[in-house]
DNA sequence: CCTACCGATCGGTAGG
DNA sequence: CCTACCGATCGGTAGG
């Protein structure tokens, strides 16, 4: 739960000597704190939003999320204003990502039938949320109540790019009767029933993300 | 956020003068402090769980949770051993009287169809999550992490028995060809769709329970 | 990005 | 159940 040494010097292991070497003809080669620099930022992001998934956004202390990027305490806020923009920052990058690579999943597919596009939704969201990749969208599906309004907001809009693809679906699949709840409603379950897995799913156990997406569709639509 | 008066004798208000009555004839009345003596547990109880809701665990302080039951900072902790006793405690009492509602729910009903049961289970576990009471059962839900392992473990064996009648309904309604997915699975997608609408529901707005239940129930059961 | 630190808050307790 | 308090931890910052 705490860093691996206090804030005092007495802890403080020493850093490696950078090795005084001759200066290199050509093009400088970058040194390892030279081409770390602008991923940083990124480790932070990384380490923040495992920690808030695992233990919440408060119980995640900024001196946990510091050493997970190797950092000492007080350098997240070189980075970021406040934990709280930092919990922001994940969210936003999560969100991003997902409307990305879920239009990237759609392209191409313009003509493809309503059941087929639902497919590649639900699998979509499977593996936004319990892909390898998959702490950001959960941090922002669990931690929403500690977004300010504002922040909530800004969330918002992303959210709803990312859900607009799946409301003409739906219509078609529920005037086709292939669908038996009205869109709006429908969409809130589907995603409650997704959105849930994050709790039990497992991704070392027996259920393929393929399966377990199959078997939601299979219980959300009629058979063809 | 904070209790509405510091710990520091300056601020705390002075408590009412107890009236000097004449000692009343016949059966004793009870004083304000006697009659209340045994509710105030359940008073903590009640403002926890609404707390623990609302903020989180770990968000909300045991200060705030005393200054709910009209106490001062200490006093929760002659009533429960830690805060994470208490948050036990509201998780226990949400879970026993959830199940204990789910067997009434379900008394003298064994005759009943499948169906029928489906929707007595599904119509009462949005009562136990929506209803007016439904603060415990949320805090379970989403709270769980800040359980201790032995915790979890007794909290688990009290769901199991909740859930234990959700499994033969849903089996016969599998073998019956109504649900097209398999009872272990549909069981986890059902909880998950119902238990999300503690995020989005809000009881002030247009959708009733019986209509929600009722919408659930269709997106899930192939028509009659 | 680190050092060294601060003020605030928190869970919890001894004693009554 | 209140009083008065403690040690620990936390988010955050000035200065380099």
């Amino acid at each position: 739960m705490s860093a691996p040494f206090p804030d005092s010097p007495a802890g403080r292991p020493k850093a490696p000597a950078a090795p005084v070497a001759a200066r290199p003809r050509g093009r400088p080669r970058k040194t390892a704190d030279e081409r770390d620099e602008g991923n940083r930022r990124q480790l932070i992001l990384d380490g923040a939003a495992r920690l808030f998934r695992a233990q919440g956004f408060d119980a995640a202390s900024t001196r946990d999320i510091a050493a997970a990027a190797g950092m000492r305490s007080g350098s997240p806020f070189y980075h970021f204003e406040s934990k709280n923009a930092l919990l922001y920052a994940v969210m936003e990058e999560g969100m991003q990502r997902a409307v990305r690579s879920q239009a990237q999943a759609l392209s191409g597919l313009d003509d493809t039938s309503p059941r087929a596009r639902l497919a590649i939704l639900v699998r979509h969201h499977c593996d936004i949320l319990l892909g390898p990749a998959g702490d950001f969208v959960p941090v922002m599906l669990y931690e929403w109540r500690s977004l300010t309004p504002a922040q909530r907001a800004a969330i918002a809009q992303i959210k709803a790019v990312y859900e607009a693809p799946w409301m003409p679906v739906l219509q078609a699949l529920y005037d086709a009767g292939a669908l038996r709840t009205e869109p709006g409603l429908a969409r809130l379950f589907i995603f409650g029933a997704l959105n849930w897995a994050v709790q039990w799913y497992r991704p070392e156990g027996r259920l393929s993300l393929d399966a377990l997406a199959a078997h939601a569709l299979a219980l959300f639509l009629a058979p063809e």
